[in-house]
RNA sequence: GCCGGUGUGGUGGAAUGGCAGACGCGGCGGACUCAAAAUCCGCUUUCCUCAGGGAAGUGAGAGUUCAAAUCUCUCCACCGGCACCA
């Protein structure tokens, strides 16, 4: 007999790597995520930002996912019609590395990467349709970039042009401005440094006012993000002022936001790479300097042309200077300068010696005229002095009285000036989409036409890692015939930035699969009639878009989303689909942590290098650092392979979405997940002592032990309303901003609640089964292969995810006595139990009357008994 | 410098004007066991205590309110973004 337990027991052990696979493999064969089809039903486009296939899951990735799972499983079960797509964001400088360093080809480096981190991706059971993924650098996803850049090309949105870019010497590449950190590169953090090269930008500053316009729609959005993107568009207002130059037909205008301090101008300065440049500079060798040390900010440098300007307000000449800090991608690329009022102009003049003028005093300083030796400039606003007729007026004022004064002589203009700049996309890399144009020595730039898209990346390339990219060797790929004339001509080797790919992939989700997969035959050369291609889409792509959901982590907030919602207004004015804000509502999630270690003598250690706070190689002290994000380089890493492996893929999910809410840092705890492992079993114990007790066809057991009818009815109530409250806290968590943490809080209770509830008769184990039941469905976003198990093991022959969410009962859900607090001055001083919709004036007289809160009151007058329904009674006594 | 965010027990975090610390982790005590693990039960903000309770308490200070972790103001600390932007 009790081998036979011992033998039941072993079999009731929750054992997550057999159910896991169970589960995956029946979601699979069922095909159940993929699209239902159903249009009557309300569309939900639930979405994570896809992965650069590196080879291997990192728990960023898990915690990302798993919100998103959750989001994608709970909509279902609410009744929409949910697209949950995945791909792979494929091009890139690792494979290129990768083919340098081991001699991969990128292409099979990539492809075979995706392949791990797929079957990883399905362990953690994500419900995915993979009938829509994507690779960025498969030729049917990337002819689209191409087409898309060549009506960017027809529309003006795409152009090529000489300047001054950020080029990583040790990527070899030019860099975006979003994409240079601290003057470093954003991926290996050499340093930046300026080289004049010929680029193909888009015009996102044509979008800048839309762009920054369209954020206040951004209800569902975070704000810090918002800010974020509000700032990196940087809007100014200003004025242009046009300075002529002394003894020259020409003029130099100049912006300006303090038009208020135009009688201060002592100077002008102009940046070295300014078309005037060369002219006033006369040949001068200091221009060589000023270029070099062009937008480097420890060493201010500038020199004077010779030659002077008219300041257009009061007629005075003023020297005209070439200054290194000066950048002619902002405003006009001229400035004048005011050192009284603005402390770089200050230094400026400090350095050269140039006369200081003060024209702005602080309001209500009488001290006007007095010469004035400043220690720095005064940068506040304040009232005009020495500024001719607009002398007195306060600062805002005379800016506009100053401009108007100058438009009307057409000599100034009002201007808006932006931060924004032009996203330079040319890469001088091998892994990413060629850039389709041809040169020609006879007709220039020639597009490469549609009918010979996609212009596919060569295979047969050398990888030597040295001479910049390896397409400038592919001779057969660069010789080709000008598609005008026919004459020999050269092929682009650049090819796009690899954010061009992500910038409208969430539209490629939305795509007929036979639209995306058309001419799939190499043979063919995946050509395809791309407008009629997008016409036939646009039903799918208008239904589906926006984004409802998109989940992703904060690092994209300026250079992912706003290429994005860049993307999505050009295509919108091209007419291929119909909003203009890509993403509806956006989470960040926040990043995974994890405590550090460190020592003296060997940097980051692993925490098995660490015994009794002591270095295990040196034995000197190692000290417990930060909690920081986890990093290969800071040792900290926890692979979610080894995890899932030990502790089944519902536990790691239910820890990263228990431990912290989504949007805020997770710290990762071991001891965290080991209570997230036995929460689980706690369900499983749960279910199958209740199988156990009902035996295995709904045979409920006779139970002739004799009990307490109303002590029993209290308990079944009990249960019952835990249940419901549950049911209706969980919801509205998970409505509530995704606060899963609260949610599973709530499970949590509940599975208190039912494991020390004895079921005794038909009636108790008819409740208990259906707060099991709930359970379960409530469980089931979150820990959806043991959801799954244990809903066969009751007994249901479908799978659970195709059942509805629950639905609560307000009156179940109702407490039929409630607790009420009883305060004096907001002091809690006392409790009553008194039953649901007690009169006010009852609860009053019940509260004056409680013992403890006599003693308070007594000796006082009452002033005033406040009452709030169901929490509280105040009595106010003095 | 400008913009944004955060600050709560030993710890991750709950509470968004109405009982501060839900839930988890850790700790302490107990049950079970020959023993251990697992599991289960109880306690766990701090201080005072006549053992009934009482006082203090959400970075600091002020204010609004019958009532503030929550709203307002000032300050402090930390984190993030932008920054020679005219």
């Amino acid at each position: 007999m009790k081998t036979n337990r011992r033998f039941e027991i072993l079999e009731d052990k929750y054992c997550p790597k057999d159910i896991e696979q169970k589960w995956q493999r029946y979601w699979f064969e069922k095909g159940l995520y993929q699209r239902e089809e159903d249009t009557s039903k309300e569309k939900f486009y639930c979405l994570e930002m896809f992965p650069y296939p590196s080879g291997k899951i990192h728990m960023g990735h898990v915690r990302n996912y798993a919100i998103g799972d959750v989001v994608a499983r709970y909509k279902r079960m609410k009744g929409y019609e949910v697209l949950h797509p995945m791909g792979w964001d494929a091009f890139g400088m690792p494979a290129e590395n990768a083919a340098i360093k081991n001699g991969v080809h990128p292409a099979r480096w990539t492809y075979e990467n995706i392949n791990v981190m797929k079957s990883q991706l399905n362990r953690l059971g994500l419900s995915y349709d993979w009938q829509r993924e994507i690779a960025s650098c498969s030729p049917e996803y990337y002819r689209w970039n191409q087409w898309l850049f060549l009506e960017f090309y027809k529309r003006g949105l795409a152009y090529k042009k000489r300047s001054f870019v950020n080029w990583c010497p040790a990527c070899a590449t030019v860099l975006a401005n979003e994409q240079v950190i601290d003057e470093g590169c954003w991926r290996c953090n050499e340093r930046v440094v300026k080289k004049e090269l010929e680029q193909w930008f888009f015009k996102i500053s044509k979008y800048a006012e839309q762009l920054l316009e369209g954020c206040d729609r951004l209800q569902g959005w975070p704000d810090r993000v918002v800010a974020m993107q509000k700032n990196w568009i940087g809007r100014s207002i200003g004025l242009e002022v046009d300075f002529p130059i002394k003894g020259m037909d020409r003029t130099i205008r100049i912006f300006t936001t303090r038009a208020d301090t135009l009688y201060g101008a002592t100077f002008v300065c102009i940046a070295p790479t300014h078309p005037m440049s060369e002219i006033l500079a006369g040949g001068s060798p200091d221009l060589r300097v000023a270029i070099e040390s062009y937008g480097k900010e420890e060493e201010k440098f500038g020199f004077f042309t010779g030659r002077y300007a008219i300041n257009p307000v009061n007629d005075k000449e003023i020297p005209i200077y070439i200054a290194n800090f000066v950048l002619m991608e902002y405003g006009t690329g001229a400035i004048m300068s005011v050192p009284a009022h603005d402390q770089r102009d200050f230094d400026f003049a400090k350095k050269y010696q140039l006369p200081i003028k003060v024209v702005i005093v602080p309001e209500g300083d009488s001290a006007a005229g007095k010469d004035y030796i400043l220690e720095k400039a005064y940068e506040e606003e304040g009232v005009l002095v020495e500024s001719g007729q607009f002398s007195g007026l306060k600062s805002d004022r005379a800016r506009d009285e100053i401009a108007q004064y100058l438009t009307k002589k057409g000599l100034g203009t009002f201007s808006v000036n932006y931060r924004l700049r032009d996203w330079g996309i040319s890469r001088q890399r091998y892994w990413g989409t060629p850039i389709p144009v041809i040169y020609c020595e006879r007709c220039g730039v020639v597009p490469v036409p549609y009918s010979e898209l996609p212009v596919i990346l060569p295979e047969e390339v050398k990888f030597t890692g040295v001479g910049g990219s390896p397409l400038l060797e592919a001779k057969e790929f660069i010789c080709t015939d000008c598609p005008q004339c026919g004459s020999r001509a050269r092929r682009e080797t650049d090819t796009m930035d690899t954010f061009v790919d992500s910038s409208w992939y969430f539209i490629a989700y939305c795509l007929e699969e036979s639209q995306r997969r058309a001419s799939l035959d190499k043979d063919m050369g995946y050509r395809i009639d791309f407008q009629s291609a997008f016409d036939k889409a646009k039903v799918e792509i208008d239904r589906w878009m926006p984004v409802d959901q998109y989940i992703g982590g904060i690092e994209h907030a300026v250079l992912h989303l706003l290429y994005s919602r860049f993307f999505t207004k050009a295509l919108r004015d091209m007419g291929l689909i119909s909003i203009d804000e890509p993403f509806k509502n956006l989470l960040t999630q926040g990043m995974v942590c994890k405590e550090t270690w460190r020592c003296t003598e060997h940097g980051w250690l692993f925490p098995e290098e660490v015994k009794d706070h002591r270095c295990i190689h040196c034995g000197s002290h190692a000290e417990k650092g930060r909690v920081e994000k986890m990093s290969k380089s800071k040792k900290n890493v926890v692979d979610p392979n080894i995890l899932i492996e030990k502790y089944g893929a519902d536990t790691i999910r239910l820890f990263s979405l228990f431990a912290a809410p989504p949007e805020k840092d997770l710290e990762w705890s071991h001891q965290g997940v080991e209570g997230a492992f036995r929460f689980l079993n706690k369900v499983w114990t749960i279910v199958h002592k209740y199988i156990s007790k009902r035996g295995p066809k709904e045979v409920l057991l006779n139970c002739s032990k004799e009990i307490d009818v109303v002590a029993s009815e209290d308990r079944r109530t009990r249960i019952l309303r835990k249940t419901h409250q549950s049911i209706k806290k969980v919801s509205g968590d998970i409505e509530r901003d995704f606060h899963f943490n609260t949610a599973i809080a709530s499970m949590m209770e509940l599975v208190n609640e039912l494991s020390v509830f004895e079921s005794e008769t038909e009636e108790d184990l008819q409740v208990l089964s259906t707060s099991i039941e709930n359970l379960l469905l409530m469980l089931c976003p979150f820990a959806p292969h043991i959801a799954e198990e244990l809903w066969e093991a009751i007994g249901k022959d479908r799978s659970i995810s195709l059942y509805p969410w629950p639905s609560w009962d307000e009156e179940l859900a109702r407490e039929e006595d409630i607790e009420l607090v009883v305060q004096v001055n907001g002091k809690l001083r006392g409790k009553m139990v008194v039953p649901r919709g007690t009169e006010d004036e009852q609860l009053k007289m019940l509260a004056l009357q409680d013992q403890k809160v006599k003693g308070f009151i007594e000796g006082k007058t009452v002033k005033k008994v406040i009452v709030v329904a169901g929490r509280l009674v105040n009595i106010v006594v003095s």
